[in-house]
DNA sequence: CTATAATGTAAGCAAGTACTTACATGCTTA
DNA sequence: TAAGCATGTAAGTACTTGCTTACATTATAG
């Protein structure tokens, strides 16, 4: 490597990790490519040695950030086949992820149909083979009988993630809140797997509009609704 | 008047719905001052002879959209004392407003700590007088007993208004989901609802966590977390 | 008819943008 | 030492942006 490196990260990663950050403070828009050398250190000409554009700096950073995500959940795949402890280390550490990157998140959120390139790519690479894995560790645990058969747990899986998500975006919006953050993730927990199982009492009510169920797939597919 | 109004609604209205049009499709930051004033049919000129300048045009088109937000739901506050029903007809209420202004909804997520000044009165003034109304439903629900005593109805209703704005947001991510927009609205509601009713024959795994419930101020405080 | 108010047209400015070109500097390897 | 490579500096181009100035047009009210 004929490459003189001054410090342990090259160049090239650590203008990737500059424009995280400016594009997390001013948007992928507001991100000029002159803030996002300087923040890197280096000279606005470098940035474009290393990448043809704004643009193909943007899918790097998308490729980056899904890389970082995978290797982050990777890491911590224990399972203890308990339902509510799993579920809560899933969504602490999805909830820690959407934490730490709470800026960008929000940003690909806003600019996603501005960019559908690399929103899309972040989100096929990154977020959805997460969600397959929960919904398979969900699927699991209705085969061995723990889950309502005729459960959508696709379904579930999007409204689960979905409580996450909003709960750490809503966190960082200055409202007076009276909640922690823990609590907030162990209620959606708690409601999540209450509200997955219908064999209770309450009967007659709710029975003939769960629409989380897929009662089509296993008798009576009449039009109940 | 000594206004020439050629069409029914006023330039300056124009104008704010024409700033709609285009922050929805170009985020904020990227609404021109010049792709406004073509749209609403005027010159750019006229768009700084109301507003003095691009700023006080954004916060006029917040208080506009706040405007239409809060009538739109004061129209319709019917309620039946059904918990289910009221709760679908809030929630599909709700759900068409952000279908609506989904793109606008976005790039206020996406550019609200950019834009403290406008999207904080945006959220203080239209949205967060409906959670309060929310709020007070449920708490009549509760005092009735149709709700457990327990329950923290303020972290219940973000919950449940965040499942229905995820829902709302990933409805426009082009990714194949194989439910209907009603059917994940009213998959909400049941899971919800079963969600908040502790009392049944579960019981041990869950009874000793539960974070949407407040047992400290019923008894027990004793420091279980 | 005339004054006034709302608008249009044309032109442009100052600042910022993505991106380029040309040339110089220093480090590393051979 | 010499070659090659990554970087820096300086300057600039072509374009867009928010916003302004000066002047002309039109329609209505009195």
């Amino acid at each position: 490597m004929p490459k003189p490196n001054p410090s342990k990260v090259s160049t090239k990663e650590r203008l990737i990790q500059a424009a995280i950050a400016v594009m997390a403070q001013a948007g992928i828009g507001g991100a000029t490519t002159r803030e996002m050398a300087r923040v890197a250190g280096v000279s606005e000409v470098t940035l474009f040695r290393h990448f043809q554009n704004k643009e193909q700096l943007l899918r790097s950073v998308a490729q980056y950030m899904t890389r970082q995500q995978a290797e982050s959940f990777s890491r911590s795949d224990e399972c203890t086949g308990n339902l509510r402890i799993d579920l809560l280390h899933y969504a602490q550490i999805y909830d820690e992820m959407l934490e730490e990157y709470q800026a960008l998140v929000r940003v690909f959120i806003g600019e996603a149909e501005r960019h559908p390139q690399e929103a899309q790519s972040f989100l096929q690479e990154g977020v959805i083979p997460l969600q397959k894995n929960l919904i398979a560790y969900l699927f699991e645990h209705q085969n061995q009988g723990n889950l309502p058969p005729e459960l959508d747990v696709a379904l579930a899986v999007d409204i689960f993630t979905g409580m996450i998500l909003v709960g750490a975006l809503r966190r960082h919006i200055p409202l007076t809140r009276h909640y922690s953050r823990d609590r907030y993730v162990e209620s959606c927990i708690d409601l999540f797997i209450q509200g997955l199982n219908p064999q209770q009492s309450l009967g007659e009510s709710l029975r003939d509009t769960q629409n989380l169920f897929d009662f089509s797939s296993s008798g009576d597919k009449s039009g109940d609704k």
